[in-house]
DNA sequence: CTATGGATTCGCT
DNA sequence: GCGAATCCATAGA
């Protein structure tokens, strides 16, 4: 794959690349304003065969992202409100991926703050997360792994502290698969 | 073509 | 704790 320090974690298993994913930061430069957050809550969905996920029934026009090849962002549209961002992971093909459900803001907060229209709260759930970092629907299958796209992956810190595996949220299928990864924060 | 419901959030009670 | 807001892909006729 590329050469990205995280490029071998997101092509291996959806579950894998989650727990990697904890503790990395994402960076965006949408509108010329730099924000940052590290990632704090994930939730893995599988491919085709995760009746779950997006991509359940293969591929299609929404979910197309979904097919490329790992460190693609996949972005859709919750409740026809709120955006959702997503790490493409495993084998181009695969359709699976990694919701980014929450983070801490690292850098930009008072663009974030701008943007939630608060300064609390600015990125604890996946629509917050999105909107706190400017994601938006014009960001679908941008590459994550690039050096000046946007939105980027960078790595964190070496040892960001313990996981925790829980179900996933919102969903009525595949409820049992605890796929939820939460980052625990020490004291 | 029309109908349906979702990987959510916010505000009011 | 509960329900409204609001878009569009997908399913069914």
């Amino acid at each position: 794959m590329g050469d990205h320090p995280l490029a071998r974690a997101l092509g291996g298993g959806v579950v894998e690349a989650a727990r990697l994913l904890l503790g990395r930061r994402v960076r965006s430069e949408v509108g010329g304003l730099p924000t940052e957050v590290i990632l704090t809550e994930v939730e893995a969905y599988g491919g085709a065969d995760d009746p779950a996920s997006h991509a359940f029934g293969g591929p299609g026009r929404r979910n197309a992202a979904m097919f490329g090849p790992a460190g693609t962002l996949y972005v859709y549209r919750s409740y026809g409100i709120h955006w959702c961002a997503n790490v493409v992971t495993g084998p181009p093909g695969e359709g699976s991926a990694v919701l980014l459900r929450g983070g801490v803001p690292t850098a930009g907060t008072e663009t974030m703050a701008a943007r939630r229209g608060r300064t609390d709260h600015l990125a604890d759930g996946p629509g917050k997360l999105a909107a706190a970092l400017g994601i938006g629907g014009e960001h679908d299958g941008l590459d994550l792994l690039g050096e000046e796209g946007p939105v980027r992956l960078l790595p964190g810190p070496a040892s960001p502290g313990e996981i925790r595996s829980t179900a996933r949220v919102g969903i009525s299928r595949a409820v049992e698969r605890p796929w939820r990864f939460v980052l625990l924060v020490r004291d």
